[in-house]
DNA sequence: AACCTGACTTCGG
DNA sequence: TCCGAAGCCAGGT
């Protein structure tokens, strides 16, 4: 097996699997790399979500860190995202976190 | 071509 | 549990 994966870019699968996250679930930018074929490009899928996610319509209030967390500083799209994800049913705790082990997206099992 | 930057992740203290 | 340092990747300048 070859290490590259198909013809397609990487920027492009990344906006491809994030498309398919499903509704009240999250990723976190890492997994997202991984299942893109990449599992260590998590900054690259977060520069790709700054660079093109309004444009390209995805989901991009459900990536979120490894820590449960939003990225985004207050002020710069954090509220926006934490109020989408709360639209969806996604809870947060009193210090802001979400709750993976219940609400982190598995790929495998589509859920 | 070289250097810088970022919505990250992991490891050690 | 929290903080700092190192590692990794691609696009911008």
């Amino acid at each position: 097996m070859n290490r590259l994966q198909d013809d397609e870019s990487f920027s492009r699968r990344v906006k491809d699997v994030i498309k398919c996250i499903p509704y009240g679930k999250v990723a976190t930018y890492g997994q997202v790399a991984s299942v893109a074929g990449n599992y260590r490009a998590a900054r690259q899928v977060a520069w790709i979500l700054h660079s093109s996610s309004e444009k390209d319509n995805l989901p991009w209030h459900r990536v979120i860190n490894r820590k449960g967390e939003i990225s985004l500083q207050p002020g710069c799209g954090f509220e926006k995202q934490k109020q989408l994800l709360e639209k969806e049913g996604v809870k947060f705790d009193r210090r802001g976190r979400i709750d993976l082990e219940r609400f982190l997206w598995n790929p495998e099992n589509g859920i």
